[in-house]
DNA sequence: TCTATAAAACCGACTAGACGGTTTGTAAAC
DNA sequence: GTTTACAAACCGTCTAGTCGGTTTTATAGA
């Protein structure tokens, strides 16, 4: 066999298993040692692919990424003509994908970042430039920000096991975070519903400035 | 001194201990010796107290839960006399506050995740029933645990230092979180959009402006 | 109050195993 | 024949948990 691709194989047969560990007995149970082992390989074998623990992490991470950077590229491209906010669009459902894939980049996320929480920072800067966008074309970009706050908000409590909402529950909110109709009119209806006493009620829990 | 409150002092400096080396050195750098180094106890009198780390771990998410229980009772009480909707609010209120204390207890469960995700079982039922209450008092229940999705995304991103948005966006967004005024008449924007056109177009113009 | 005994709290050295990483050896690719 | 891919044994460190012993507190009889 090449020897190019014989590396290839083998990178990918140890991510694969690297996968397989976080989500079947979770990110602490992810060790060098697990990988040789259920990957097939032997662990000289992998730390020849990977110098450290955290290169491993870190091409998980990337290849994770770049996966759904292809998702995300591709339905952007789908979106951007029918959608009058196509990069919220494209990221809430991206991370719908995320959450619903079995093999989810999460997982990478959350085994990198107990041991080495500098790896966080791609995904952050990554996230940083979508967040622009989306900003750019709202016209309400607090909402838009919100509705991506949910999103991720449903997949990291479902993620972490702590989500106290069933499946269906899942998918018809991510339904509906995506549904442009139902997010519309919110500016300051205030004016309009003053005679309610909601806003009274929202004050009460509003917090004095200047805190942190 | 009282051999009672010698075990509750000695409990609470190995508690004490271990969320101040989470949140200064990370969850990764949680172990009984650090807890013994830190607290100035022995590693005996730790492990008098506490027979494993799963043991520790649970006491210090039972000692942080039974923390924001007090915050969430207490605001609760006081909202429920003015708020429609106090079971969200005081979610809403409860998770910002979890998001802006520095000894969080959302710290303890990333720790307690890792090493012993079984324990993320106490604060997801505690959720359920919370969750059940909000739905219960809800005119658009969706729309409620839509909102509480939002504060989870916020404070978990934020909380993995994976949030690409500031502190004070951050700030803006709870607060409009928890203004119900801005949250009212979602239900089937589709009709109201006919004979009232004039709002989507106000939207696009007036910037959300409001501070907390 | 004094004393004897039990029990609880605490100490710190120790162990067994797991872990990340290294070294040495071997066969295939180039 | 040199480099690359892999295997297998190995090393030093770290970690959770143990254990025998010491100090402090509780109990009880005189």
């Amino acid at each position: 066999m090449d020897n190019a691709t014989r590396s290839e194989r083998s990178r990918n047969a140890a991510l694969d298993a690297a996968i397989a560990i976080i989500a079947r007995d979770g990110p602490g149970r992810l060790t060098l040692d697990a990988i040789a082992r259920e990957s097939g390989l032997s662990k000289g074998g992998v730390m020849h692919q990977f110098r450290t623990k955290e290169a491993v992490l870190k091409a998980l991470l990337e290849r994770q990424m770049a996966h759904f950077e292809q998702f995300s590229s591709s339905t952007l491209a789908e979106l951007s003509k029918s959608s009058p906010n196509p990069h919220l669009a494209t990221q809430l459902a991206t991370v719908r994908e995320a959450a619903t894939s079995p093999n989810s980049a999460a997982l990478a996320l959350v085994a990198a970042m107990v041991e080495y929480p500098g790896l966080m920072s791609l995904p952050r800067e990554r996230e940083k430039e979508r967040m622009a966008a989306i900003k750019e074309e709202a016209a309400d970009p607090d909402l838009a920000m919100l509705r991506w706050a949910a999103a991720m908000g449903l997949l990291l409590s479902s993620l972490f096991g702590m989500s106290p909402l069933s499946k269906d529950e899942h998918q018809r909110l991510y339904g509906r975070l995506l549904d442009d109709a139902r997010w519309t009119g919110l500016g300051k209806p205030a004016a309009r519903l003053a005679d309610k006493p909601a806003r009274q009620a929202a004050a009460k829990v509003a917090r004095p400035r200047k805190r942190v």
